[in-house]
DNA sequence: GTTTTATAAATTGTCGACAATCGACAAAAC
DNA sequence: GTTTTGTCGATTGTCGACAATTTATAAAAC
């Protein structure tokens, strides 16, 4: 619910280089040159330099020193890798947030819960998405640890990347998934710490075995 | 066996502020002025900006939009938020580096542990918690997770800054933990997987206990 | 005496220019 | 023909100056 209209040049310029990352328009391998970026929106090149040390933060590109900046690449074993780590984290996620949830929180998680049902009847693939994420970031928040909100919340963009990049093939599990929300979610509002640990962790297992083939045929000419 | 003299000025002075802030000369909840520090290294505020945003990363500052650079506190709430979350990134480290590590691998993880159990023995404490350090960092290598080495390398700085705090407090405890150590070591050298993530976890754990009383006194006039 | 408003100082944000460095290509040596 | 060396172009790194914004200070109103 944040109404900022614009932020520092450098963060909306952050925004509009993830954006045209994650959409594939700048693609993974593409060196981004600061000089460039800068004449095709007017500016100067400093809060360009700013906002590639932004994404650096959140991987999507990686700076080497006097080198510049390259679009980080979606290898299967970075994805497994981003995988694995978001069992550990989601599932101490997942327990710590049938510890500390508040009735707000609950309420919101079972909202989110069941527009992901909902939209999962609906055949509704992008709001079936949105509304896990959201079901997600619910938990993360009601789960009270700062840190792991943070840490989360940076490898969130790496998340959206191989979400967009394997929507087409994710389709199929879409019944399937949502009943395993349902699930979580009501580990969740019972506050059954285990279950709703184990869940999380399934579910991202789970996720990991559509998400990987997709990354077969990835190969992107060098502009 | 690197042979890097420099790196690139805001790296330097990235790690120029990082030492200060470490050791306390620079207090958690001082602003870091753009030009005090340019002019006192006799450079310009560019590079001094990018070192902002590498600290940035490393959580030693927050930087907060036409405000500037905090350096971030380290109040009871963090240390425990940091503790939760190395339990669950180390003990999958620690599983992990069972089922991957090489030869070579295991001899370092072999040496780090011996070292430190020799400081233990000699009342070492610098030598011992760097040979600590080392530990964590070689099973963290051999357990083959590039996303997991740089989340936790993202952390180390603010774990630094915790021993530093409570180095004195912590001497207490180090017969009894170079055997904790000693006992992870084996667990690893024998690929038992599940003993050597509970052995990292009950670990972490501990060293919570020990921490947490140190932040007490914590009181910092602001300069 | 407290609150509000106006002004001044300090600080970050952005800019354009120059310096340093790296990569590619071509020329020369073997 | 292969390797080495040198030059040129492109790109990042750093600088000093100016603009925009925020904080601190002081005056005025109530």
């Amino acid at each position: 619910m944040s109404f900022k209209v614009s932020g520092s040049l450098a963060e909306q310029i952050a925004g509009h280089l993830q954006d045209r990352i994650i959409s594939l328009e700048i693609k993974p391998g593409d060196w981004i040159r600061e000089l460039s970026v800068a004449e095709e929106l007017g500016i100067s090149r400093s809060p360009v330099r700013e906002a590639l040390r932004i994404l650096e933060k959140y991987r999507m590109v990686e700076i080497i020193p006097r080198r510049g900046a390259v679009v980080t690449e979606m290898t299967p074993e970075f994805i497994r890798e981003l995988h694995e780590v978001l069992i550990e984290l989601l599932g101490y996620t997942g327990r710590k947030c049938t510890e500390n949830a508040t009735q707000e929180d609950l309420a919101k998680i079972e909202e989110a819960a069941q527009r992901s049902r909902t939209c999962s009847q609906n055949r509704d693939l992008y709001g079936y998405y949105r509304a896990v994420i959201d079901f997600g970031l619910a938990c993360l928040t009601a789960a009270r640890n700062r840190l792991a909100e943070q840490i989360i919340s940076e490898l969130l963009p790496s998340i959206r990347r191989i979400m967009y990049i394997s929507f087409a093939t994710m389709g199929d599990s879409l019944i399937e998934d949502a009943e395993i929300i349902t699930a979580g979610n009501r580990y969740v509002q019972e506050r059954n710490g285990e279950m709703a640990e184990k869940t999380v962790r399934d579910y991202i297992s789970k996720l990991q075995s559509y998400v990987l083939p997709s990354t077969r045929e990835s190969e992107s000419p060098h502009a």
